[in-house]
DNA sequence: GCCGAAAATGGTAGCGCTAACATGTAAGCG
DNA sequence: CGCTTACATGTTAGCGCTACCATTTTCGGC
């Protein structure tokens, strides 16, 4: 191991090796240009730069503008990578959800980039499918790349994820549920309070029997505690949760129509149904017009979301209205707020429900 | 878990120089580990570690087992900043689209991040808001964190978005329309062929007149050439376009409702409306149903997407199918092709679409 | 046992930027 | 007019990894 070819001189790595020989037609492609480039063409050290690009009121006017224009000129643009890598800020905020295919989802995500993009941030975004076991491959991965904060859909997690994520000491916001332990903050509603509110609607109506239908529950915390709401609601009413009156399934409107007609299969006696999503409901729905029955006349159909066809079916959908939006804008807040160093009141927020009593129940 | 300034309060920036006095209580956080610390753990050099994680066969596999053995008990995983800071790739694909809240492009990017995952490379969502100066803003800000390649809606973009992408030299894929000279490549289908052998569609079944009900058109391809193409069939059909027979509103049920209600204020007459998406069909079919008025008897109507409502509203809707979620993939697949050195075969491919006549029209 | 080729492993110089500290320079004051 | 103070700017040393090349080891064939 003689040091001594180590030393040899070697070609330098620079972008310019892409050149080609000397004499060869213009460059086609310059490389870009970097912080010393536009300090050298300004007479300036690379720090001035920097500050005239990240903290502008500590240069002297003058040089300031000077700076600008020669960034102006080249249109030089910093590196994030290796910002990223200096400072150990990447500027990225990770969020975990299970698909994208879901209005109540994507609008939680557009409230997210919305908040996060006017803050510098940009949103890397990772499905896992409703599994946690991907779920925790994909936070793995963003933790990889250095990520400043996270948000998870739901508070149902995996123990890899939960520790790599305390570990890690980035705030992490989950969302769409809510608990009174989050691994550090939580904004959301109640599934539960909103799933019991909502088929108590039905049994104050005095539909009997009230069945259900619903999202798979595994990896799935928010179907599980509607699923877990509806139950309450039922015994609160001193009935019995009858396992066929429930109706478990894939979250589309396709699957509720098959479901609805599972239901009526099983029980011709059904008189109310309590979906746990809204895209459910409006299959169950349609599945019910087409078999001529009348609601709420024959059966009266409850939903959860109110997504926007929900105001327009015939009959009108009554459903729970959740601040969806809201809620990914106030994570990506809480996000911000943390990374800015200021400090989050509230690290569990209930933005609540309501229910939307139309003409389907 | 008080990570409240967890990131700000770190005096030092060498997690060495932090442990303080040999003797001292072990630290609370160790620094994560790096390269160097697998290396020395297992008695060999940082390059052996490299590649047995990104090239295992060219390492003996005796060493192979001790660096991963190391690896596993420290639970090392590779600095991705880093490492796109020296190798120059990211494994970032961005993706800018006008919003999320849209399932056609919520399928399309589930398509693509389903792609690019499992070939390591994570997906940077941006929403422009059907603006091509934020969708520019958003170009530049992606570039600066050296993304390998970009996904872009549409096929229309600034003249600084087109320069800048074609000065960076990395792969980008427009999607959800198609055109004879994109920036790099494109997959989707003609929106114009699609509107008019819908409208033609109409034509042939002799309803007159024929309305349409559209988004608006300001950046926005598709849309104008979904209007188009309605334009196009009606004059083949040596028909006039009148202007009070078509609507441009927002994308979303509530307005095709709205639209529609305008439309029947301005023109009783009317037979026959082409929708240029699924949303305002199904909003303009239950104003109509509200009104008394029988689809397709009294009002026919033709929709755009085949959003899974619209094979279950009752009449069913008549619409184009287009593959939504293999445009994504497709366009996935194309970006890590390129990436991975392969060159791509096509670089413009239209993934067709479908008439999906139903009761509707 | 020697040789050459192939396989396995290692050393070093950056990638483009920022934190921390150092220095220079103008303003303020008795 | 020297001395403090605040402001403006510069210097240095990495961040953790990979590319490039160099070196060492292994091994089949003669």
């Amino acid at each position: 191991m003689s040091n001594e070819h180590a030393r040899r001189a070697r070609p330098v790595r620079h972008g310019l090796r892409l050149l080609g020989p000397i004499g060869a037609k213009p460059l086609a492609l310059p490389r870009r240009a970097r912080l010393a480039d536009v300090a050298s063409a300004a007479g300036v050290s690379t720090m001035t730069v920097a500050r005239v690009l990240r903290d502008p009121a500590k240069v002297a006017a003058s040089t300031r503008a000077r700076v600008e224009q020669v960034i102006r000129e080249t249109g030089y643009t910093p590196d994030l990578t290796a910002r990223g890598l200096a400072s150990n800020r990447s500027g990225l905020i990770a969020a975990v959800i299970p698909v994208l295919t879901n209005s109540l989802i994507a609008e939680i995500m557009q409230g997210l980039t919305d908040a996060l993009v006017p803050q510098g941030f940009h949103l890397l975004l990772g499905a896992s499918g409703f599994s946690v076991a991907e779920e925790e491959v994909l936070v793995r991965a963003f933790l990889s790349r250095r990520i400043d904060g996270i948000y998870l859909s739901g508070v149902e997690h995996s123990g890899g994820t939960v520790q790599m994520l305390r570990r890690a000491g980035i705030p992490v916001v989950e969302g769409g549920n809510i608990t009174a332990s989050p691994i550090d903050m939580v904004v959301g509603f109640s599934n539960v309070e909103a799933a019991r509110a909502i088929t108590r609607h039905l049994v104050v109506k005095a539909y009997t029997p009230i069945a259900y239908i619903g999202a798979f529950p595994k990896d799935n915390d928010r179907a599980r505690d509607r699923r877990d709401g509806y139950e309450r609601a039922i015994r609160a009413a001193r009935r019995r949760v009858e396992a066929d009156l429930c109706v478990e399934t894939t979250l589309d409107i396709d699957s509720g129509a098959r479901a609805m007609a599972t239901l009526l299969g099983r029980r011709p006696d059904v008189r109310a149904v309590f979906c746990s999503a809204d895209a459910l409901a409006v299959g169950a729905l349609y599945e019910c017009q087409r078999r001529g029955l009348a609601i709420p006349g024959d059966i009266a159909i409850a939903g959860f979301d109110d997504i926007p066809i929900a105001g327009q079916v015939v009959p009108a959908l009554t459903t729970i209205r959740v601040p969806r939006y809201e809620i990914g804008q106030k994570a990506g807040k809480m996000l911000c707020d943390r990374l800015a160093g200021r400090s989050v009141r509230r690290r569990i927020v209930d933005a609540g429900f309501e229910i939307v009593p139309r003409a389907s129940a």
